[in-house]
DNA sequence: GGTTGTTAGTTACATTTTCAACTATTACCA
DNA sequence: TGGTAATAGTTGAAAATGTAACTAACAACC
């Protein structure tokens, strides 16, 4: 098993960046499966509405890069365990707004506590000077 | 939707590694999968065994940090494609050597110089100095 | 030499994801 | 106004993945 090609797959962008991004979910993983039985798009959904209070799903798939069938499964079951309310726009009965209930926030803070409490550890391997640029290249190569 | 809380989605490692990882990835997927209706699981088998010439699916799991099952079906795939052989080892016959047959290496090459082109696309949107700080960073993170 | 433990790899089943087709509602425009 | 197109979201079937149990081969130890 020794090296042959010139062609390293450790520089090849696409894969780095999985497997940088399999291995620092791994973690944080157990912590939303071990506690909440939640899987990778119902913590983001949740975050999500957190953050942002009052969303409908399609905004949802925007800011998240995520298919409408895994937002339209995720609200679902996140409605099942009445994490989240939803309701329909007046105006336009397409829509549905949808809002986390106090039991929704109350998993949000302790999922957040923990999601920063795992960032430090990450950023642990890091210099303060690697992360800024991190960030910055990260949400360069976010935009398509 | 007005964003509300402190905490910032975008400056949370994991997701943001996911993010530029899901989109950095989806052009060169429409590559390995439109011309050879390859997985990503199967494109990284068939890149490892390119590199490496000639190894057991142990070897892979471990490099490519994939799990077993993953590997063992990617194999099977790439196996019944003709994309690569296997031969049982002499002296201890539970592993099995794997070695891409010529097809293979020619898929190889083929997808070697999309994976390339691409990447140099995706630089396209960053300086050297975050390529190199970049990739450091990842590889640091990639430790698990 | 036979029992027990380990390792490489596969398989079966449950869970998730993907893709395409579907419903319901609104927008557009002749 | 009526008919077609577009949009938000859901659903069902197929594909892929994860988990755990399995087989086969070897190792170790008494």
């Amino acid at each position: 098993m020794t090296q042959k090609d010139d062609f390293d797959l450790r520089e090849f962008l696409p894969y780095l960046l999985n497997q940088a991004a399999e291995i620092s979910s791994q973690s944080f993983q157990r912590i939303y499966k071990g506690r909440y039985g939640m899987l990778r798009t119902e913590w983001r959904v949740l975050f999500h509405l957190a953050i942002y209070e009052r969303m409908t799903a399609k905004d949802i798939c925007e800011k998240a890069i995520m298919h409408k069938t895994k937002v339209s499964r995720a609200v679902q079951r996140l409605e099942q365990r009445r994490y989240l309310q939803r309701k329909p726009d007046e105006k336009d009965r397409r829509h549905e707004w949808l809002t986390l209930t106090s039991q929704g926030r109350a998993v949000y803070e302790d999922l957040r506590a923990h999601a920063q409490q795992h960032d430090q550890v990450l950023m642990q391997k890091l210099s303060t000077e690697e992360i800024t640029v991190l960030r910055r290249a990260l949400n360069a190569l976010s935009q398509p």
